[in-house]
DNA sequence: AATGAATGAGCCTTCATTCAT
DNA sequence: AATGAATGAAGGCTCATTCAT
């Protein structure tokens, strides 16, 4: 059990150092060697954790699915569907405003274009990140605070498209309003709330 | 003359050949030695074209700027404000499910990401358009049928995101809905419409 | 006296699995990984039973001299010569066109080549048989029913190897004649028999 | 004229290179950087002449042929099929006598039994020689100084195999009878002279 | 402008073997 | 006897780029 135990620890720490260097300078421009050196492990033990460079990417990008719980979780309170959106919003986009964030983003969906193991880990947690906003629309025009929407779904999308777009371009260093994200969220909101 | 014609027809014919690489391979996975096959010249004379490998993909970034000036040329018709946003969408709704455009974006904006070359050029463009489609939403509001916003370019940012968007999720096989893109220019248009 | 058995049945059972991997892939194509996992043995284990890949071979080659034994058992028969040649002629034949002997065979000699320990192994088995068979030619000159040969040795090797060539280049691919290895024995016979 | 000159003596001088190693350590055992550093050569430019190590191998094996050759033109003399035969033998022995010769042969043929594009070089040279063989033979049937045989074909494979075993055999380090190759020399010639 | 030979660092991965448990 | 994590050298091969012609 103890020993089970440390190779877990090996693995996410292996994990951890290839997250690094992935942020540092990019999934292509990692090499396997990188990941070994900064996990101070060999290159062969690497190899005993994880079978392939995308291997690991690909662990990543489940990790990434844990934190999307985090933000269902969140959205599954019902009982005052505005505050929740509101909630939402401030905390997906500050994750969004992340640079590691989007970097891994761009990292991971860089790869996921032609890579479909990857795209469908990709899709699978964005699904459920729609589901769940679309379920909170849904409980709000129920409730009677948010407008009624032909398609939930499509204005949830259109809100995470909004707040990742916006997070990539504060990264990307693009010129951003001064007032930050709030009249994004003002924006969203009007067209949500009653 | 005669001669620089002949020099950028070449130029032409290998930038060619490189969209054709990328799109088909990735960025990174096509070699310089692809792009001179493809484009049949040799892989010396290429560098007599172009310095580096990064300076083919800089090439076809800056094409995409005109494609945006299309656009913009079209949005810049403020006779009928709704009419001109109407057929932006439709437009750039096509453009974007495109998936060499999808590809090509992702291409370009993860190299973006660690090269501000790249990023200049690409954040120069989107400026441009967001500009553009910001005049028109300006013009709307003056005209009085569109809705007062408070941040013109936010919302155009918003419209662009969640096009683009629709157009990544199209091409990385997402499901999307039935009805296609009206739910979505329904709810832009409902939103700024008076 | 169990123990000792069991672990003689762990040794066949890794001399199996490493057999079907070298004639599956060959022996440098085989790594030690691949015995030990299709002997469904840990990687340490098998260290245990065998201090290295090369020892793995060694015994497998040994082997082979258990096979001699039989057709040396064969031509000690020395009651009616013709019958025992003919009889002999057909056993080795058949062996020889055994595509697993024939692999087998090129795997080790190749190794044999570079390595006394391996081809004085390879030697020791052959030159039995060649004393074996040139006992039996002897035997027949003696009864009158050979021709005299100058040197007996020397055509129990021309028997051997057109044997073995007959049967590699069976399984080579190479044509073959319709008549099978009849021609063949046909031949040996007519030089041999009175 | 001359730069194409200088390009095939680049070839023909990583083949000499290779060769070298190939006999000194063996195929497996000889890194593509072997070749690389013996031809004094970058090991990227070696990439530019072959395309892969097994090209190497395969070019190695097609000059062969060219040996096979010279000796077809020594059978196709059938003036005095016996002189011819017994020159063959004489040159074909010495031929197989060289270390050189049969350690190439074994690698080659180790190589050749996972691999059809080897192996059939190997079949096709080997086709010649025989063919070349059986000619001889037939004619010296024809002419009245060789035994009728049922098959030409199956007595100079016999020959072959005979020939290359004894200089394997002596390569090897096995026993060889003192007399050399005359007693098998004199076994063939009685087997197939009047 | 055009050619493709030349460079050598770099790529991901596999290797036989050892060792602590 | 049994496990499989750990080692790091070596495997074949590709890379963007330079250079002599």
């Amino acid at each position: 059990m103890d020993k089970k135990t440390a190779i877990k620890a090996r693995r996410a720490h292996i994990i951890n150092a290839a997250l690094a260097c992935f942020l540092e300078k990019g999934y292509n421009q990692t090499g396997i060697r990188d990941i070994a050196r900064r996990a101070e492990i060999s290159l062969g033990n690497l190899y005993n954790h994880f079978p392939s460079k995308k291997a690991v990417l690909i662990e990543i990008a489940s990790m990434e699915e844990e934190e999307v719980e985090e933000l269902i979780t969140l959205l599954a309170d019902y009982r005052n569907p505005e505050r929740t959106l509101r909630r939402f919003l401030k905390v997906f986009t500050k994750a969004c405003e992340d640079p590691d964030y989007v970097m891994l983003f761009f990292e991971i969906i860089g790869e996921a274009i032609r890579d479909k193991e990857i795209s469908d880990l990709f899709i699978a947690s964005h699904e459920k990140l729609v589901d769940a906003l679309a379920g909170l629309l849904f409980a709000g025009q129920k409730a009677g605070t948010f407008h009624e929407q032909t398609d939930p779904r499509e204005v949830a999308e259109i809100i995470l498209d909004s707040l990742e777009g916006y997070g990539a371009r504060a990264v990307l260093g693009m010129k951003t309003p001064r007032s930050g994200s709030k009249v994004l969220h003002d924006f969203l909101l009007k067209s949500i709330l009653m």
